[in-house]
DNA sequence: ACTAGTTTGTCAAGTAGTTAACATTAGCCT
DNA sequence: AGGCTAATGTTAACTACTTGACAAACTAGT
């Protein structure tokens, strides 16, 4: 029954999260959860390439490659050659894509903390590092037990 | 940042137990973690029907439509008209259904206890109260900003 | 009793992901 | 240099969902 309990409770908290900031996004920029997650993730790296973006999304490459034009359409993102370089495409956000992920995370950040803070009884800094804490354990354990 | 590393450690904890249990159930039942879900939560309710189901797994009406055939013709689920009520279809697990429902529910739990448990240094009642508490109150801020 | 509105289950079309297979490119090694 | 091996990006086929529209069946109000 433990276990099961806090499985779902921490699906149903991630629901509730996720459901929210898509719909905040979609009101105000037009822009799903998963789209956003795909420029700040893009934003965040240093020679950001299609399939290290997929690992860094937790998606397949098949995936990144075909949302890509979407995003070269609507002129966020830029995909080109580095040239001495036939293997790799390099992925760069175009100054508009690299203000609406700007824009739309500080939005995101600002939106949540009112719904975070106040009269929080919860110290956010510590359930993070718990959680955290949870998680490399089990992934350690798993992989104590794989080996075995 | 603070809201953001949360949520992002949310979302990388429930995906390693999500696909944790997936592969699990693969390997010992052939059930994926999302058949899983629609076995046992069809087992926890009392008078179920597609529709409350649906709402149970918060997937659409049209979702569970389509999903019925398949535990139908694996003989897992009964699906049938209860008299003097055309409108509602009555679902129930046959035999080999519950006893899937059940045995795969136990083995989770008996896996997840030796994963979770081990030399864990963190109280998962408690984690567990804490998240409950963190989403309600996200829940009720949402609403009174919404009527606002 | 009847009409207006609501709920239910299903279908069609669309979306976002998956895996598997593939050609191409890069790195290694001898 | 040549040849194996691994990694990359794309495609095709599939899966599991979504929304919107719909007919059929219930529920109320008057």
């Amino acid at each position: 029954m433990n276990r099961s309990r806090i499985t779902f409770t921490l699906n149903e908290l991630v629901y509730v999260l996720n459901s929210t900031a898509d719909r905040l996004l979609r009101a105000n920029f037009e822009l799903t959860y998963s789209q956003f997650l795909f420029l700040v993730t893009l934003m965040s790296q240093d020679k950001p390439t299609p399939s290290y973006l997929a690992e860094c999304l937790g998606v397949s490459r098949a995936a990144v490659s075909q949302r890509l034009s979407w995003f070269q359409e609507r002129n966020l993102v830029r995909v080109s050659r580095v040239s001495g370089n036939e293997k790799n495409l390099s992925l760069e956000l175009t100054r508009k894509g690299e203000l609406l992920a700007t824009q739309s995370a500080d939005f995101l950040e600002k939106e949540f903390r009112i719904l975070f803070d106040g009269g929080s009884s919860v110290d956010l800094e510590k359930l993070d590092k718990t959680l955290t804490q949870v998680k490399t354990q089990l992934i350690k354990k798993m992989e104590s037990r794989n080996a075995a």
